[in-house]
DNA sequence: CATTAATAATTGATGCATCAAAAATTGATA
DNA sequence: TATCAATTTTTGATGCATCAATTATTAATG
């Protein structure tokens, strides 16, 4: 009881519930033949929210390292879902931009990624939903 | 209100928590100068409660899969801390020991784990670790 | 017994994370 | 203006994740 199952401790709980949801939308994307993960999705539902956004703002946003924001956004634009626009006031800077093909592939995801939602959420009234928020908002706090 | 900023989203944040959670443990064991990661930490904790266990078992527990559990045991054996024993019945299987060196350590982190957890659920009651842990047992189940 | 299955662990390829350091450019200040 | 500081992005090193394939060994079966 005193020091038990690493599994049974609500902190490891939340690693397992978020490994379990990555590894689910990872293999709905690819169920589907879309070939993106759930971090490059991120990214580029990101980008398409602001168009134009820059990587440092970007890797605020989607709570990334810019690291690791360089090297996805060199996946997708390898993919051509995405450009990186030269800056005209800074050529430090890069504007980036979503593409026909990722708006295309934006369009497919979007709804799928509703029904995700639905299906982790099934049988959990709202109001479960808005506790487990401030609880989750509250740990991340904490651990600051 | 429809589609809002992801990471306003439940399933979001159990995941930006896991990975705070994650930045939080490294950062403490390197604060006090453990060298562990806590990946490393999962299993080395896992091997002392079963000294002897094998690796597709270790992998079971601790929800890696084999491969990684490979490496990470390559890495823990590296420095020190665990041994892979040859098994008498079968030349296939290993059995996973703690070194003394291993147990050391454990015992330098046990109190810090807890420590953490202590952090971690500040200002949240009992109760509601209780609904917490329900509700990611569910989202857990619903993604499976 | 010989062949085929299944099992345990490893390896290779690829994606993403962190940290630290570097490169390029721009801004600030002496 | 020359130097130094700050900003944006990139790169290298290392750790961990997944998937698929491989190796070695053991079990099952005909």
């Amino acid at each position: 009881m005193q020091d038990k199952d690493l599994s049974s401790v609500f902190l490891f709980k939340i690693e397992n519930t978020a490994k379990q949801f990555r590894k689910y939308k990872n293999r709905i994307f690819k169920e589907k033949g879309i070939d993106i993960t759930s971090d490059q999705w991120i990214l580029l539902k990101n980008i398409n929210e602001e168009e134009g956004i820059n990587q440092t703002e970007l890797a605020i946003r989607s709570k990334k390292e810019a690291a690791a924001v360089t090297r996805t956004l060199d996946i997708l634009e390898r993919k051509k879902m995405i450009v990186r626009k030269a800056n005209p006031n800074s050529r430090r800077v890069y504007n980036l931009m979503t593409s026909a093909q990722g708006k295309k592939v934006i369009e497919q995801i979007l709804p799928i990624a509703l029904e995700i939602r639905k299906q982790a959420k099934l049988d959990i009234p709202d109001e479960d939903v808005e506790v487990l928020n401030q609880l989750l908002d509250k740990i991340f706090d904490n651990l600051k």
